[in-house]
DNA sequence: GTTCAGACCATCCGAAACAGACGGTCTGCT
DNA sequence: AGCAGACCGTCTGTTTCGGATGGTCTGAAC
């Protein structure tokens, strides 16, 4: 029953000629030079950092590796600096923009996984003994704490650093650290009142049932 | 508290249960089977598929591969059925049991990110069509609304069917999800009356900047 | 009592991703 | 000029991903 029959709508760009298989970095890199006009490697790192990179981050060698790719595919133009570093500056082509135009028009929506390490050990926590899952709660809690307080400071620059999607981004993933917060600090108070039953029946299944 | 082990030549199979390298999908199959006493691999495919293979899925290779690795560094037993298909059948070692309450006890907490597709292609929605923007938040409304259900099917199970801990965890993952749903509705909300300026003042900034 | 379909179970492999070590290049300061 | 340190880019081993592939068993039909 783990089979999912997804229909699979095969989101490959099909107008786009030569475009083998575009992942996520291709769309960042995509989005990033067209949102900046042109870019270096480099830039693309100091961009992504600043943005996206927040709740999503990349390897850099990734965003040295994808544009040569993509300017292979014909969706980047490259070119080169005449002195000094000779760095490689991107630009995105008319077919570029139509690979991220139907990146953006496509209603693939995937929906990725809820994949916190955090969650996974408190999957387990019946295993361990009640005071770990307070050092967990309470960690976690912290941790997150942290994270909000930095989307906050970003959150707090002026309308104009960001674009309002971006922002709408950003929101989301304010709201998410928020739950976390919430959740881990309920999670505190719940264990230390010992409103939650850790050994309530009989504990776990016995083995030999 | 990470451990940075220096590449040694050969290391041994396990000079200390426990401080080697264990990820993820250790820990889960150490939990796993602690929590169930037995498991084949086929088992553990079944049995994380249906718990925290919810938020958390695992290429069911990983699941064949890591036991008979966990066997040999001594943390798991592995037995093998006499007849029939002569299955590899795997119990947890009290070394296993030690790692696993090691992994419980730790402060690690490391965060985990946010990497959601939807929200990457969100944060590019001002280069494409305001149509588009509509169309993706609706498709993830949807999508995570289904998500939401599955797991509320879940959490109706009675109260025995899971561990406290895994019912704990399930309830971070519907927090998680009706955030979702309420964050992508409201902005089809927003998006419809003309509440969020996609076209504020002037475009993202001109590539002469 | 054979045969065959279809579920159950397991392994393998190429292609990425990943982390981060390592090297080169330039700028500003002295 | 010399040099420190930031800036910039490439490379390599390891692990993971995702799925193709291929065996094994049950039971129902013949």
């Amino acid at each position: 029953m783990d089979e999912k029959e997804a229909p699979d709508a095969t989101d490959r760009p099909s107008s786009v000629p030569g475009a083998a298989s575009l992942t996520p970095v291709s769309y960042l890199v995509l989005g990033l030079v067209a949102r900046h006009g042109t870019a270096t490697p480099y830039d693309l790192k100091s961009f992504a950092a600043q943005s996206v990179g927040n709740f999503w981050s990349f390897p850099h060698a990734q965003l040295y590796k994808e544009p040569p790719r993509l300017a292979e595919a014909g969706l980047l133009a490259e070119e080169r600096e005449e002195f000094g570093r000779r760095r490689r500056i991107f630009r995105i082509t008319d077919a570029g923009r139509a690979a991220l135009a139907e990146w953006l028009a496509s209603g693939e929506t995937a929906l990725g996984e809820l994949r916190a390490p955090g969650l996974l050990k408190l999957a387990f926590a019946e295993l361990g003994r009640p005071a770990d899952a307070v050092t967990l709660a309470r960690g976690q809690a912290a941790a997150h704490r942290a994270q909000l307080a930095s989307y906050e400071a970003f959150a707090a620059l002026p309308a104009d650093a960001m674009p309002w999607s971006l922002r709408r981004a950003l929101e989301l993933g304010l709201g998410y650290e928020r739950l976390q917060v919430d959740f881990w600090e309920a999670l505190v108070g719940d264990l230390a009142a010992g409103r939650i039953p850790p050994s309530p029946s009989a504990g776990p299944a016995p083995p030999g049932s």
